[in-house]
DNA sequence: TTTTTCCAAGTGGTCTGACCACCTATAATC
DNA sequence: GATTATAGGTGGTCAGACCACTTGGAAAAA
């Protein structure tokens, strides 16, 4: 294993398995070799090896499953951004930087989604609203959800679904509930240019 | 330390080195317990306590120093950003999310900056963006780090750094320089309704 | 006294070997 | 042929041993 000076081992472990995915051309599902195969072939320690790979699992590359074997995950990315929201997401976030924060992506996702909703989905979100199962917050979560998944950036999802797990711990402010109607009625309208004041005037009502 | 059935240790470990920040109010730079104190602390084997530190250490929430200690870092993800981006940061659609979730929240937070910023905010603003002697990269890395942190959400401002932070390994697409000054210049003219604008347009024109 | 030198203790870095828990293919049994 | 038992491979974890590096304070030198 070739190896910088000052370098630790278990970047050294880490280059080797890139090294190793690139030159077996290496899909998701794929299985790696065995901790111990790999220690003995890189020359080190297992637990250098194990402080590769359980890097690399943190990050949703690889996948281990116990008995089994390592296997190079299905492209999960943004997996690291759990690990960092569990950080950044801690008590010194204050409440009002978590609510506006969230509106504000919802109030974005409403826009980017605009040209990619489809009379089906519209429907789908009338659905959602007017089910007379579901408590008010959880058409809430589901509501944004969907458009959250239609603007088709996986990250922004990802932030929104994890600021909104996390602020369900206290409080829920939520729209009225003719918001959720109005907006829908401007995606069957086609007017584009209110969705922003629609959702400036909620939050200034409050 | 708690731990659910089948719960890997290094996980557990995670949680409990997270809390042990958040309880000892740590700030970045300060230092942490030792390997062994934490195995000792938390009844766990040295090794499980590395395979944590050395995930935390790539995804850039510690820095450990040889003979010294470890060391709760600034969040710089440009270990993790390196891995990720010889991994899988390949893929299309993540670097697409990227950008336009940065772009995002660049935009909003000029809105959200508009009635905070007072005549010598802004000419600070005018002041980095002017700078001969700063690259065009590290201009714009500034003016929206000021902008982020008079919009007084500090959630908003920790995600665009994230983000920032990341996109800098792979690309560098940037707003054409007239962009900053229009903006500015609509500070000044209070012309609140035009900033969206201005950025959107921007967008487009790519 | 002040300065320099040096070393012991603490810390991360790594390796080894030992178990345990789990999965699976295979052989033995029915 | 279907079922069961088993052995071997694999990840999960721990304990202990060294090494390399840093640092602060003791000891030596000035």
């Amino acid at each position: 294993m070739t190896m910088l000076p000052n370098q630790k081992v278990y970047h050294g472990v880490l280059e080797e398995i890139r090294i190793f995915i690139e030159s077996n051309n290496l899909n998701p599902g794929d299985k790696l070799p065995s901790e111990r195969e790999l220690s003995e072939t890189l020359g080190t320690g297992r637990s250098s090896v194990r402080e590769a790979l359980r890097a690399l699992e943190l990050l949703g590359i690889i996948e281990t499953r116990h008995g089994e074997g390592t296997f190079l995950s299905t492209y999960r990315p943004f997996q690291t951004v759990e690990i960092l929201a569990s950080f950044i997401l801690s008590e010194k976030t204050t409440k009002e930087s978590l609510i506006s924060t969230k509106k504000l992506i919802e109030k974005e996702a409403a826009k980017l989604a605009y040209n990619k909703l489809e009379d089906r989905d519209i429907a789908v979100l009338n659905e959602i609203i007017c089910d007379l199962d579901t408590s008010s917050s959880q058409k809430d979560m589901d509501f944004f959800n969907y458009l959250l998944m239609k603007t088709e950036n996986v990250l922004l999802m990802k932030i929104w679904q994890l600021i909104a797990e996390f602020s369900q711990t206290f409080e829920k402010p939520r729209y009225d509930a003719h918001v959720y109607q109005d907006l829908i009625h401007l995606y069957l309208k086609k007017e584009y240019s209110a969705i922003e004041e629609l959702f400036v005037n909620q939050a200034s009502s409050k």
